[in-house]
DNA sequence: CGTTAGCACTCTTGAGGATGGAGTGCTAAA
DNA sequence: TTTAGCACTCCATCCTCAAGAGTGCTAACG
């Protein structure tokens, strides 16, 4: 649909002005603040036909405007002037990154503490797919009790995974090893993806040297442990105490909504993983198909090395969101974690 | 101080009663449900001297009668039966520890959302303090950027840390097995926490092998990387959730006091770390001295294997909290939690 | 013909005041 | 010592009312 310049400016004024107090605007307020040389009435005249075509909304008859899900749209498609971070917060945030060496897990879990901190909103990472990311290592290590060993699998990029593992009679621990060294040899560098398929072809090989033969049953069973770890990326969420300072949380039902959409890692790993698999999205309200965040926006953006993506980190908050800073925020804050990533990880 | 059979069978009636419904408890009430054989006249006058023997609030003039946290002391101390939990609880509880084998990490995770599952308050686990756990095994893992290794220390029971390292241009992948090695025949067995005395013995040992004499100074670093390991044992929190449902919690300045709380995880450390090491504790109220929960109950557990303190486990809710239950839930959670740790890690 | 001033109208918000109910404390009788 | 009766207190709810913000409409203006 296409606007008048006037009306646009209107537009913006209004998402502006609204995002800032979280009150509905009136035409005056828009007159006074920014000046766009016309009287109240007018400015009156030009919301009403905004509204009429769906970019405002009235609470009530007497009420300023605020804007609807697709004024917000159309804001952040065609009006919203990108804001980029001064010099002082980008320092912050290098700093942060730059503060120790963390494993992936750690990293990522501070990104989401960070964007937490620097903006009023919640926000979310997700961890890497391991299904897709190479196997570097599969070790197997003795507990101190017999017959349980720990199975630990180091993927591309340094995540770590482990499980315990119940070992049959048959094999020692002087076996493991060996064992470890077997499948090191057939599983490095694949994908946890390709397992599925290879997983008979391995079995097949390691038969083949006929050293351990009896303990192709237990390899399978391996195996089966590492497929286990495929499609449970972890999300770190971190500010969900912030969403209380935002007044559209005030309603305790909505809060509670909320609430309860936050408490599923499930829910909350659909939504980051949601296509597209690359660069920033932007799900205003409706937009969002998940249950109990239809009032919300959630920005995300991937993060990752040498083109290949990683993960996803992002933010959510009411609509009433000051979309500029936080995709700025965002945009510094990936590119700050894929920098950190390829230095360390390759 | 001393209560008249008559007066404790009052106190316990107003205790139960305002915990189920958490209104303010009048004579009448409790005349009518607890058939105590006397007038609600006697009661009022009897909840008078509770009153001023500081067991019992009062809101306000004309309103009826909240214990107080001293109320509730008593009632937990001396008044409360114990409730044990019904054969189907149990049954699903067991269910729930044999569904899948867990490294202890997922286990607590799951424990923690197991308890906020059947209660209505917020549950917490921590982690085994690994300062006090024997090393197991060390194991540094070769990762695909040269020069980034990976440190990975199993401590007894199956704890797993890892962190990413640098390695000096002198040190090469094909040393990193015999370094492995080497800090293994030093290492397996010692606490972390004896770690700090043993750093200099321990460079003194290696330095006699001789054939490592360049990497003195990373093994010190390993060391170093190894003691950061000590003293944040994760917290696991599940169940932030139910406590909006909690009617003390509608006031929202409240709200955000106890989420301001709970966003700390050192805050919460501290509270389950907090003696006595072993065994049940019940913090009632003001006996919390950490600043948010001051009208909040916590009520922890210890669990472990073959004597050894593990770590704990606990629940958080309001004052007004379901004492006798939530007792026998934890007791329940963590002798199975126990037995889990104990089948898989002795 | 677009823009603007003026004005009546609508709706929310907060204060003030009346009402009913729940529960108490006190007194006097059993 | 216990209980019935009663006056009293305080909160919660509802209603009303006025103020304030903002609109839509109309008519006048350049």
């Amino acid at each position: 649909m296409h606007l008048e310049e006037r009306q646009k400016r209107i537009l913006a004024a209004v998402v502006q002005e609204y995002v800032l107090t979280g009150e509905p605007v009136g035409s005056r307020t828009i007159a006074r603040r920014y000046n766009l040389g016309v009287s109240p009435a007018t400015i009156r005249n030009e919301m009403a036909d905004l509204e009429e075509m769906g970019f405002l909304e009235q609470p009530h008859t007497s009420a300023g405007r605020i804007p609807s899900d697709y004024g917000y749209r159309y804001y952040v498609d065609h009006l919203m002037e990108p804001q980029g971070l001064s010099p002082e917060e980008q320092e912050h945030i290098r700093r942060r990154f730059q503060q120790r060496v963390l494993a992936v897990e750690q990293l990522l879990e501070e990104t989401a503490r960070l964007l937490s901190e620097i903006t009023p909103y919640t926000a979310m990472a997700l961890e890497p797919n391991p299904s897709r990311a190479k196997i570097e290592e599969v070790q197997i290590m003795p507990l101190a009790v017999p017959h349980r060993a720990l199975l630990v699998v180091v993927t591309e990029g340094g995540m770590v995974e482990h499980r315990v593992l119940t070992l049959p009679p048959s094999i020692y621990e002087e076996d493991l090893e060996k064992i470890s060294e077997a499948l090191n040899s057939v599983l490095k560098g694949c994908s946890l993806d390709d397992l599925k398929e290879l997983k008979a072809q391995v079995l097949k090989e390691m038969a083949k040297t006929g050293e351990y033969k009896d303990l192709l049953g237990e390899v399978g069973l391996l195996l089966h442990h590492l497929l286990f770890l495929v499609g449970n990326e972890k999300v770190y969420l971190e500010g969900v105490f912030n969403i209380l300072e935002q007044p559209e949380f005030r309603d305790l039902s909505r809060l509670k909504e909320l609430l309860a959409f936050l408490d599923q890692e499930e829910a909350l790993r659909r939504l980051l993983k949601a296509p597209p698999r690359r660069g920033l999205t932007i799900r205003i309200g409706q937009e969002n198909r998940e249950e109990g965040i239809d009032r919300c926006s959630v920005i995300t953006i991937s993060y990752g090395v040498e083109g290949k993506i990683y993960g996803k980190v992002g933010l959510l908050g009411p609509t009433r969101m000051h979309y500029a800073r936080v995709i700025s925020v965002l945009q510094y804050v990936a590119q700050s974690l894929s920098q950190v990533l390829a230095q360390f990880y390759g």
